[in-house]
DNA sequence: CGCATCATTGAAGCACATCAAGGCCTGTGG
DNA sequence: CCACAGGCCTTGATGTGCTTCAATGATGCG
């Protein structure tokens, strides 16, 4: 039985990453226990956990359910036939993607590292628009600022240099780790560089580069910590 | 008065352009006899005029309006405080730019060259949006078909070499001219230049470098025809 | 006809890619 | 606990595609 309205699913669902840590072997699928207990995966509101590096989606399929990111993080890439890859966005907590108008996903999906979504019914949720304008309003209004980000994205991509790409992806993930100024980055380099329109060779430079002008200090690859702030948004 | 459902003013405008000449000097605004002869501009389903370049909003003004384009062409694009300008799309006949969920324009409009525009309310079209499922599935399609398209931009203004740009920019605008394969440009390479991120030089010398291997012919540098489309098409 | 804008062509420089090699983590198995 | 293996990251040397700078050639409009 679905709710009356999909405002009672939509408030992002309080589930943590360790409630489902022994699904996340394998994507077993997983039902949140704050909806629906006798959902089962790929149904309404249900939970699905994923791998890291693992394929959620890929480009071309029926995009028949999407997805909001519970916890973990996933990137929205397309190969191209040269074998290269295009990184175009990444998501986090809270965030939608795999919604189409109708047809086919427009790119492939994978997870960066381990993590759960929420899986919905396109179809169901096509119906249940037509009918709660407050839900079509949501659907429009992430729609709009997807298009604004990948507006934005373009003109990261073609009017910024090396340092100032890397600049703007550090400031993109700020506050991201455990509070401050601290960046736990979840992707790899290699992610980076693809998202950046960088080789990995690049990335690593122009970190170096950001850290030697003091902006930023290296705890790990992966651990970044943001000293001034003010410095690196001035960058852009 | 307005009409019970916004399909009745949806389909295009049959008006062509010519019935506006008298009014295209300096931006009169004239209404479209076909819809309704006592709105004004600025008013629901009007239709206001433009000269080439001539602005039509500025980025940060406030969304109160959208246009759909009768004719000729529109540049979105946004300027940096170097002076420098990004195009992120041009409009064409048919297209709908400038419908925020709500605030402000994100970019500025510029008419490309001599052009007719359907002015429509946001407040209003929001208000039958909310009851009228189809137009609100229109907005929404909109809005999904412009987010594949910057993300498609996207890639090639990242992924492309200059040539590779070029060719891409003249097979979107193949068919746009008298028929066949023979393309009329509106814009100037300059406005090619700050949509594809080039240089003017680049761009000539790109579109040099496809008439020599005889991929297409230049009738004067705005009117080109295409020799082999196949080809053109294979170098993406 | 004259001027302004737009387009073309050439020469030099630079930012990032590519190629190459070495170092550093992290997990795994003895 | 140590040794090893395989990603992943870093650093250096070289190459190149596009920009920048500069100058000339077309085009169109008053």
């Amino acid at each position: 039985m679905l709710k009356s309205s999909f405002r009672e699913y939509w408030p992002a669902c309080p589930c943590s990453l360790d409630i489902y840590s022994s699904a996340i072997r394998g994507a077993e699928s997983c039902v949140c226990p704050m909806l629906e207990p006798n959902l089962t995966s790929q149904q309404f509101g249900s939970v699905r956990c994923f791998d890291a590096d693992q394929e959620i989606f890929l480009q071309g399929q029926l995009a028949d359910v999407f997805f909001k990111v519970l916890d973990g993080t996933v990137r929205g890439c397309r190969y191209f036939s040269d074998g290269k890859r295009q990184v175009d966005r990444f998501y986090r907590s809270g965030d939608i993607f795999g919604f189409e108008i109708d047809g086919a996903y427009p790119f492939t999906a994978e997870a960066v590292n381990p993590c759960a979504l929420t899986v919905i019914s396109a179809r169901e949720v096509r119906q249940m628009a037509a009918i709660d304008q407050h839900l079509a309003w949501q659907l429009m209004s992430n729609a709009m600022t997807g298009m604004r980000r990948a507006v934005n994205h373009a003109t990261v991509l073609s009017r910024r240099n090396a340092v100032q790409k890397v600049a703007a992806f550090l400031i993109e993930w700020a506050g991201d780790g455990d509070g401050g100024n601290s960046i736990l980055l979840p992707m790899t380099h290699s992610d980076v560089a693809d998202y950046l329109n960088l080789t990995v060779e690049t990335i690593s430079r122009s970190i170096a580069k950001l850290e030697q002008e003091g902006l930023i200090r290296l705890q790990s690859p992966k651990r970044i910590n943001i000293v001034n702030f003010d410095a690196l948004e001035a960058l852009i």
